[in-house]
DNA sequence: CCCTGATTCGC
DNA sequence: GCGAATCAGG
């Protein structure tokens, strides 16, 4: 693999955009490591971007309102109905599977939606962030929940998920507490 | 410990 | 030119 005229200008596009070289890394995937974006950035002398607000932007920088907001809430909500189990993935399947399955008249229940920013590729995935799929994952839009697990190197999930896989009929605002709280940590 | 970008230097 | 290893820092 190499610095092909398509990755270069993903990577300008990108590291303009702001994004962490560890982001960019796994953006353009192929084997590309954040050494090897730290590299490229210099050689081209890219080193010093536009204007972007001093680093740390590690993930999380604030839950981008949606359109809906809601007063009093810190995080963005909507209504959704479970997933069929056809989105669900191989290890993530296994742990859903005790209940994962919706009762016949599945009712909405609400979810916390995860900011774009806070989802994470499977490349970006660590042991200590919550495994849950967001998307299709035939898609390249697909990404993982992201959110620190309690304990850090816990169970797969965050708070709020672990809640959704294990237990879904249980208190929704004390699994969205444990997620907030989660990231927060 | 998580992460960030910067720098060095053998290939 | 490339990027792993390393460094300094948050």
């Amino acid at each position: 693999m190499s610095w092909t005229d398509e990755r270069v200008e993903l990577l300008r596009k990108l590291w303009n955009e702001g994004l962490s070289a560890s982001q960019v890394a796994a953006e353009i995937g192929a084997g590309i490591t954040r050494n090897a974006v730290i590299g490229k950035i210099h050689r081209l002398g890219l080193s010093q971007r536009a204007k972007t607000p001093v680093a740390a932007r590690p993930r999380a920088a604030k839950p981008p309102r949606l359109q809906q907001q809601q007063q009093g809430v810190g995080v963005a909500v909507r209504a959704t109905t479970v997933n069929a189990p056809s989105v669900v993935m191989g290890n993530v399947a296994l742990a859903l599977t005790p209940c994962a399955l919706p009762q016949a008249d599945a009712r909405p229940q609400e979810e916390v939606v995860i900011p774009l920013t806070e989802r994470v590729t499977i490349m970006e995935l660590r042991e200590s962030m919550c495994r849950w799929p967001i998307g299709d994952p035939t898609s390249p839009e697909f990404r993982f929940c992201g959110a620190r697990t309690p304990g850090g190197a816990g169970g797969p999930y965050c708070g709020f998920h672990a809640q959704v896989a294990y237990q879904p009929a249980q208190d929704r605002r004390r699994a969205r507490d444990d997620m907030k709280t989660a990231r927060i940590a």
